[in-house]
DNA sequence: CTACACCTTCCATCCGGCTGGAATGTCAAG
DNA sequence: CTTGACATTCCAGCCGGATGGAAGGTGTAG
């Protein structure tokens, strides 16, 4: 498939693909005979599999080696072991300080709609918030496959 | 107590510290006579509420807004609230999510350490991403009182 | 033919979140 | 008095992770 068929079933811009192929996240394609690049199903595999560890709090770059370590089935380094299991604890924290904030926030918010909503005095600051929402639902949130395409 | 044992007590470092009041993050604080400023109890929770809620994925701009209706009691707006539900539904999502790759990852890791850790033939991957890791707990990792601290 | 969607590369820019460093001030200890 | 740790402001730069846009090639439909 094209470029722009992979960025439509994964969410992610045909942008951000080249991009991730420039930093060696994603290997270079076959191309075409015209050059485009030619996709195989497995890109979609791995496309969701960068987001997903993306959305754990993993780098790029992280994410570079331990796909490394997917497809050559071979410890590219001893590290690379560390950084899993490393990220794994830290996951477990993260975890349960998501929980606890969580809770906290859970609070905050039953305060909040306790209050009276018509006293916004601040649009600009709203707008700003609303936007900043969406984005970070949109970029954060693993899209099945379903999406808001423009 | 000065920006430097605010510092010290909370693993902000005074840089960040004056960073955050610039932003609007944290409120000018007192200033002793020479100029210094003087923080209060409160300083402490208020960058460990950052520093949480920041590791749930808050941006500093939305932190600010919860900071805001905490401390005035009142909604500043009504997107601040709807702010707070969403961010409690994501949350769910990213802890559901997390749980499901921590999952896959512990998978890999498992693979990782069953395979031969002598050939580690990239040492200056590998040196970034000893780095990386230890930037990444630094930064995402709440710390309690206690931390490394140069 | 030409319009149009789609692809290519390349280079610049943006944003969030800091961080470094210069130039200067304050103050307690030796 | 000077030294040293700490503080101040201000401005520049960095990193990660993209995104925008120019300038151009391709290929099918009308």
């Amino acid at each position: 498939m094209r470029i722009g068929e992979l960025a439509a079933r994964t969410g992610v811009s045909a942008k951000t693909i080249r991009y991730y192929e420039d930093i060696g996240l994603l290997p270079p394609p076959e191309r075409e005979p015209n050059g485009y690049r030619d996709y195989g199903e497995d890109a979609v595999d791995r496309l969701r599999f960068i987001r997903d560890a993306q959305a754990t709090g993993l780098t790029l770059t992280e994410i570079a080696s331990i796909l490394e370590l997917r497809e050559e089935g071979q410890p590219t380094c001893e590290h690379v072991a560390e950084l899993l299991e490393q990220h794994l604890k830290d996951l477990d924290v993260q975890i349960a300080t998501l929980q606890a904030t969580r809770d906290h926030l859970a609070t905050l918010t039953e305060r909040a709609r306790r209050l009276d909503p018509a006293t916004c005095t601040d649009p600009v600051r709203c707008q700003t918030i609303a936007e900043a929402t969406d984005l970070r639902v949109a970029r954060r949130v693993a899209q099945p496959q379903a999406h808001r395409h423009s």
